[in-house]
DNA sequence: CGCATTTGACCAGCGC
DNA sequence: GCGCTGGTCAAATGCG
């Protein structure tokens, strides 16, 4: 976090989100229109739409990775590339606006393919719980596969470095085994 | 009671 | 121009 930062920024934007979707199974007599567009409003500074996606395997058979964070599962939708769902997970903290996509591989049940996107503006739960539960048996982070990330900017040579040192500043050194629920 | 999860619906972008 | 996929939100429900 001292330099890097790609560009993220961010700060700006979630303003004009009261579009109410207001379903139309709603009471009955809504007259007028039915529904506002209700999605993302993106349209202010072109300049945007650029933040680091980090794709990595990680064998695991849970979807739910501890990696210290809370995550709240806002979606889930299956991709034609796989049999399995896709679930959308977002951080907890209102102000981290960090993302969390996690995938099942299609070849490999046991592989889940957990992209992030975003970086934490908040410190992990688990770093004030202090926990420090020594995992009994669980291994699972012997298997780190980085994914590329493909740019569309045409001409512009956009493949950087792959990851590297990124993955330990979104990976942080806590995970334990512990799973509630 | 609160929070996390679940499901459905809708939109936007891109491809053909 | 239309269709499809992917992505996100919103409300409802269940569990702790």
């Amino acid at each position: 976090m001292t330099s890097s930062s790609t560009e993220a920024a961010g700060e700006e934007g979630l303003g004009p989100r009261k579009t109410d979707r207001q379903k139309q199974a709603a009471g009955g007599e809504e007259g007028g229109d039915k529904f506002n567009k209700v999605k993302k409003p993106r349209r202010e500074g072109e300049r945007r739409q650029r933040e680091p996606r980090i794709a990595f395997m990680t064998k695991s058979e849970v979807d739910q990775l501890e990696d210290g964070y809370r995550w709240r599962k806002y979606g889930q939708k299956a991709v034609k590339n796989s049999p399995y769902p896709r679930s959308y997970y977002r951080c907890t903290a209102p102000k981290c606006n960090v993302k969390k996509r996690v995938e099942r591989s299609y070849q490999d049940s046991s592989v889940v393919v957990t992209t992030y996107e975003g970086q934490h503006t908040h410190h992990s739960p688990a770093n004030l719980l202090r926990l420090a539960p020594p995992p009994p048996t669980t291994s699972f982070r012997g298997d780190l596969l980085l994914l590329h990330q493909p740019s569309p900017t045409s001409g512009n040579s956009n493949q950087q470095a792959e990851g590297h040192g990124l993955l330990q500043d979104i990976v942080p050194p806590l995970i334990h085994g512990n799973q509630r629920r």
